[in-house]
DNA sequence: ATCAAACCCCAAACCGTTTTGGATGATGGG
DNA sequence: CCCATCATCCAAAACGGTTTGGGGTTTGAT
């Protein structure tokens, strides 16, 4: 591997001390000195050694992500790409690794202990939020800075969070559907027992009741994001004797599913039936090119895992802070999915 | 954080040698006091820390995982949630972390050699190699354990890999097409500087070639595999005066786009035009449900992580161990997308 | 010339483990 | 009874950095 510090110090004719000291900018080393000492670091391709730095200085400068894999779907969210590309981007300009466990969600706390106790991160993301989820009294107790990407209702406790407005959001587009005309939307929700999930159903019947619409419960589906299960959803829903005229769908796989049942079923997206999505605008599933193919709730993940690395890294920086919070608004695209409401045909034709 | 080993020693009235000894399974320990110790350090959750133990050890108990975003693109490969979720599993087994770099390709270099000299990783794993990929002479240079994922052709020293046998599936699958009647195969394939693509194509061309069938350049494209570019690709084609009779392509993603163009020139994917493509497997992209709906060349990507994995833990632990190589075939599915080629129409009709 | 304050540098302790090289006492063969 | 062997344990030295607590030299004011 590497030299050493006290062979570099050696090299130099000078202590370790100094060198360390030149090394990371302390004011009690003369300039020459400390030129002298850049220098020949440089040309030595001297890199201090990072467990024996952080064992010297108690951080690990590493934070870890715990990225769970339900035990029955197997599923690996495809939002964790994106995700920790961006949270990547910001852990290398602040010097700072970024060690990944995959887990099976039993064992979860598990390892969260043992990531804490081993002492090998300064702070935690969590991802994927449950109701009431029970990692979060888990880690305030263990002590470690940590933000969750997204919130878990029914914890009362603060703790930081960054979220989207998915509430709002799906209600926003719920209103939209609604003003075109729709009165029967469905809705293909992601799994809800996820926070996130919860809060786009609350969102979508929060706009319904507004507008005097009752929901219809043949009309929800709640399933993992998959284009299969999209597609099943909505072949499904368009048999139904009041089939809807709009869907609102939580992901773009899901969407693309949707889309794929219209086509069996001979519809055309966008005049017969509408579709909004959710966009986490994910670098491999662009949302069509310069126009929208889909009108969408867009958010960036990868933008969402830049600032939540940011907001850790602040955290670890200043143990005394209070949590922090942020919620970032989405964006209504208008794409090519959505049009008024198909007149109605009467049954009594 | 957690207890310390000196604590936990003094709490027994055991010197800090001993307790190491004990809990590290060492056979020089009276096994009562190993009982002893080790009762004492489950109910003191002792943990040992990781960056003291691996700097007394030498090893860092960590695999690095650099994954490069290329600049002009800004894509993220969506296979590596899945690679990543696969040699998750295996790091855990052995109970190694991992680190993960997400990083431009440019600064590649920089990164790797960081990575190494600052000693914070034992091994790793090179994704998304291409043709002569200058990784691999670098980290024979920095001699450190590696594994690629993938191969590099045009390296002719001796390196670790595990890959899939690209050429053979997509000749397989061509031939597969040609048996079927088809002789304008649309390929739509990924970017053709990455290894696996290369091969890919000379797949396809060798197995056309062995048939007596003309490549046309006209229905050969690559592109990043998004669905954008499958919808363009097969788009652009099916105007072609003489377009493809089936489609032979790289991804599902791309696949999905493909047949979205298909749709929109009201063809039906497996009657009026067929479709191969490769599938990754991935956890949140099945393709079809109980039936496939693609006819594929498929290979998990989930398994070759874990397999990967193995693979490095091992030469990590024999430094002394020949280069290992893996090559793992790819299986044909039959799906609903792949027909036999319609008869000709005649021009002169 | 004197003395305090800067300025620069260093020896040694420390972070939490593992590992080397004994030390101690019990055991057992001759 | 003596001495080698074995079974158990321990003190101290690594590992590669940072940090504490000085210690000489200059500098500058008096």
């Amino acid at each position: 591997m590497g030299i050493t510090l006290k062979e570099l110090a050696q090299s130099l004719g000078l202590s370790p001390t100094t060198v360390s000291r030149a090394l990371n900018g302390y004011p009690e080393v003369n300039e020459d000195t400390r030129w002298r000492v850049m220098e020949a670091a440089r040309k030595l391709n001297y890199r201090p050694n990072t467990r024996a730095k952080s064992l010297a200085t108690g951080r690990a400068q590493a934070i870890g992500h715990v990225i769970p894999i339900s035990d029955q779907h197997e599923i690996v969210n495809p939002v964790f790409a994106d995700f920790i590309a961006g949270a990547g981007e910001s852990y290398a300009r602040a010097g700072y690794d970024m060690t990944i466990s995959v887990v099976a969600d039993d064992e979860e706390a598990q390892v969260y202990r043992d990531l804490v106790g081993r002492g090998s991160v300064d702070g935690l993301i969590v991802h994927a939020p449950r109701q009431m989820d029970p990692r979060i009294p888990l880690l305030r107790d263990l002590g470690i800075p940590f933000l969750v990407h997204g919130r878990s209702s029914g914890v009362n406790q603060p703790y930081s969070w960054l979220d989207i407005n998915n509430r709002r959001g799906f209600a926003r587009a719920t209103e939209f559907l609604l003003d075109l005309g729709h009165r029967r939307i469905g809705f293909v929700n992601g799994i809800e027992v996820m926070d996130f999930a919860i809060r786009r159903r609350s969102g979508y019947l929060d706009a319904l009741a507004g507008r005097g619409v009752r929901a219809d419960p043949a009309l929800m589906v709640s399933a993992e994001m998959t284009e299969t299960n999209g597609y099943r959803a909505a072949r499904r829903m368009l048999a139904l004797p009041d089939p809807p005229t709009a869907f609102l769908v939580s992901s773009m796989l899901l969407a693309i599913g949707v889309r794929h049942a219209l086509w069996d079923a001979g519809l055309h997206m966008g005049r017969d039936v509408s579709v909004i999505t959710h966009d986490d605008d994910l670098s491999y599933l662009k949302n069509g090119d310069a126009v929208p193919l889909f009108t969408a709730t867009r958010s960036s993940i990868r933008e969402a895992g830049r600032q939540s690395a940011d907001m850790l890294l602040d955290l670890v920086s200043n143990a005394t802070e209070p949590p922090l919070t942020r919620l970032l608004e989405v964006d209504l695209i208008i794409g090519e999915s959505t049009g008024p409401a198909p007149q109605r045909q009467k049954d009594s034709a």
